[in-house]
DNA sequence: CGCCGGTGTGAGAGCGCTCTCTTGACGAGG
DNA sequence: CCTCGTCAAGAGAGCGCTCTCACACCGGCG
């Protein structure tokens, strides 16, 4: 009848609530052969401890909140993010963390989220796909939040975060480039108030500096980090430059975009002109050609959201910590790759 | 100092706990000044119920769980699954449900997730993406658990369920291609243990009948729902009957993969062969040409799912409700659309 | 033989809330 | 004037758990 409790178990197991209480918590000051006796008794009984009950007076939740703000609706096309939810829950799972997903599309939603979140129903909070100036993360953290950023957070911003190495993925994907004898590359950038896009666009230039071409503004159109953006971008580009070789997108996205303005325009690729995204998504095997690009695990940065943060709540310390993931180039037909190329 | 509690909260407002709490529950027994008086203290202190302690004595969590038991990852390579969540996400968030995700990839994640599931930590369970004669849903129920299916549940199941008019999406693509003058349609089908990729090649099967074609064996190949699959089941057709001028893929993925087999065997798409998928994903944007398809607002599935399972929870019986929502063929290029076909 | 520290277990308070039961106030009816 | 019904507000128990403190027991030492 109904859920057991551990008054119950004891009963069962002919000891006190404390003593349950302990063998549940796997303290190590309880004797042997009660620790089996109450183990049996929760066996038997399907014991599951009340996480109610536990956290009124733990005071912990044993649940973090995993914040997607995303009004512009850019992450949702891209299934980059399920990955990155498969490895925090991999992660929080084996921990017993449960994990409180909340999106907020609206001004109304995010101001909800904002109040369940500081009301203190979680432990901590991974936050995503963060805009320019976003007040989120400090104001979080300002209610003693451990909060913990994926991507790079807001320029300024005093908070944990791990990253994928945006800079170094476009300096190997420029460099590709260069190697293969091009010498007009072009970039199509994403949003200005992103910073994953903004530090994809110093590497490019820095990756044409240290090969000593010089630098042409030209040669740089917004994609704003969706299709018809790239697009455009493409169009402008090829618009201004008609002998560009080499494009660096600085998203899949728009990368699949700039090929179908490059089809239109009836240049070759990679022939007339090589092509390279980022991301390595979904989407860059099914474009015509497969499309080269800069591969980052997002599972692992999920796993790593959780180590940070979990770190971040163990030690209630304000410290900031970084975590960098490596990246690495995936070349395919779009830049010269061989012609089969299969997953 | 800390969360301000309900008996704060009365002290500052110069009434008893109880009666705090009734105007926190909205209880219509309370004065109008009084009400003010609480209401004024509730914003000056930032007060927020302690979800904990309200759910220990109500019994109820305020939180749903949403499941995807998926080891093959099949879901995790469609985006279309964000935009369920979503939906989902939306529909709870307006009624201040809390989201519980909870993603399973291995036996042992799911046998984790099950007990969770099962330890009353959630008021009503989200599942998706089942497989033939997954008893979860059966197991939930027999814990007195609310549970609805997104998409068709396993045959012989009572459970209730929201899904796509899968049937009706099917038919509406394989009567385009008649339209268009195809003669010889082939059908890339799911596995055989998801029901939609069952319903989906049924329809096709009665479309072909309706239209008077007679049924060939040889035009049906398993594509297991994944890009590789539809390419390999392509090139199988292919060399089983020539003179196929049109295929329906049971899912966009597949429609991809065949598509690339087509353009290396050097068939004009859609000159040659026509093509349909299914789901109207991100993908059939971006393959060479666009892809005709068939559309389902996982948006609304999402909003769907929650409202029948809250009228499960509220209700407390265990009604069977079924929703089936409308779908709409889109025609792009692979298909004979018009050739910009633009989002 | 008494005292000590250590070790395993029990008793009981209390986390913040809801909800039933009781009380108090007030106006109408006898 | 007293009684009764009605309605707003308070008192208090108790949800299932953790954790502090008290206690009993035991071996070793002076």
């Amino acid at each position: 009848m109904g859920v057991p409790t551990l008054e119950e178990v004891a009963r069962a197991a002919g000891v006190s609530r404390a003593t349950a209480s302990r063998v549940v918590n796997g303290s190590p000051t309880v004797g042997i052969d009660v620790r089996q006796s109450v183990e049996r008794a929760i066996a038997q009984l399907g014991y599951v401890p009340n996480r109610a009950a536990r956290s009124l007076v733990t005071r912990r939740n044993d649940s973090v909140g995993v914040v997607i703000a995303e009004p512009t609706g850019r992450i949702f096309g891209d299934p980059f993010f399920l990955e990155v939810l498969r490895g925090i829950s991999a992660a929080l799972g084996s921990r017993q963390i449960q994990l409180v997903l909340v999106m907020s599309q609206s001004l109304d939603e995010e101001r909800r989220a904002e109040r369940y979140l500081t009301g203190g129903h979680v432990d901590g909070v991974i936050l995503f796909s963060l805009h320019g100036d976003d007040p989120l993360p400090a104001h979080l953290q300002s209610h003693g939040i451990p909060v913990v950023v994926g991507g790079e957070p807001p320029r300024g911003a005093r908070v944990s975060y791990v990253d994928n190495d945006n800079h170094g993925g476009a300096v190997a994907a420029v460099r590709h480039l260069i190697d293969q004898g091009r010498t007009q590359i072009a970039t199509i950038t994403g949003p200005w108030d992103m910073p994953a896009g903004v530090t994809r666009l110093l590497a490019y230039r820095e990756a044409l500096r240290a090969a000593g071409v010089a630098h042409d503004p030209d040669l740089e159109e917004g994609g704003g980090f969706t299709r018809e953006g790239g697009r455009h971008a493409m169009e402008v580009l090829l618009g201004r430059c008609p002998d560009i070789d080499g494009v660096f997108a600085a998203s899949d996205l728009m990368a699949a975009g700039a090929l179908s303005t490059l089809h239109a325009a009836g240049r070759r690729v990679p022939e007339d002109v090589a092509v390279v995204g980022f991301d390595d998504s979904i989407l860059a095997l099914s474009t015509q050609p497969p499309l080269s690009s800069v591969r980052q695990s997002m599972e692992v940065m999920g796993r790593e959201l959780v180590s940070v943060l979990l770190q971040a709540i163990d030690a209630r310390d304000p410290l900031v910590r970084r975590v960098v993931l490596g990246t690495e180039l995936i070349v395919r037909q779009s830049s010269g790759g061989p012609p089969t190329g299969k997953s």
